[in-house]
DNA sequence: GGTGTCAAGACGCGTT
DNA sequence: AACGCGTCTTGACACC
């Protein structure tokens, strides 16, 4: 690959997926090279199908801390956060937006096609669906405050015309059911 | 330093 | 008992 090419092929990976603000993807598609050497981002640069996923083109990720090699030299163990690759993200997504939840043999083959373990793919899709159900009620809170405000500003302006109708007619609003109705009264 | 994101930990629950 | 799930929290990391 190119010098030119390298950078610019990242950053339209990153702006597309809306990455840009990890470093580390940047030094990760490094290593994705002969992908990015060989595909553009677009649908269908692997096959929905994982048999035909380029697996060879993936990239390694960190160690997650029950992977880490070797035990501490005492005390305790500082926890690494395993970081997955942008390809293994997409495939992920491209997976999760087809089924919500995996079987066993399928998070096997996913699992054995992005080079991570089964329980990464299964925390990954826990987490998943977690992040979408948590999104789902803050945007149906944000909605429902919406509606709120709406009916709160329509009844004050019911009220205020109601109260200035009163005023104009010299008619009490709330004794319109007991005879007042629309007969001006002297208040 | 505060904040957001994300993989993983912890816990309780249901199912087999 | 083992497993997977939902839920919440924790710790690492990047960005401002």
């Amino acid at each position: 690959m190119s010098a030119e090419v390298k950078p610019l092929t990242s950053f339209l990976i990153e702006d597309i997926l809306g990455l840009k603000d990890r470093t580390w993807s940047l030094q990760r598609m490094e290593s994705c090279s002969q992908w990015t050497e060989e595909h553009t981002v677009s649908e269908g640069c692997f096959n929905s199908d994982m048999n035909d996923m380029q697996t060879d083109t993936l990239d390694v990720p960190c160690p997650s801390p029950s992977e880490a090699s070797g035990p501490s030299s005492g005390g305790k163990q500082k926890r690494t956060r395993a970081a997955f690759t942008h390809l293994q993200v997409m495939e992920l997504e491209k997976k999760f937006n087809h089924q919500k939840y995996l079987s066993a043999p399928e998070r096997a083959h996913l699992a054995s096609a992005l080079r991570l373990t089964e329980t990464q793919v299964k925390i990954w899709f826990q987490n998943r669906r977690y992040k979408t159900k948590r999104k789902q009620q803050t945007d149906f809170s944000k909605e429902m405050y919406k509606v709120e405000e709406r009916i709160l500003r329509d009844n004050f302006v019911r009220a205020t015309l109601l109260t200035s109708f009163s005023k104009t007619y010299h008619c009490s609003p709330y004794l319109w059911d007991y005879g007042c109705s629309w007969r001006q009264t002297l208040l």
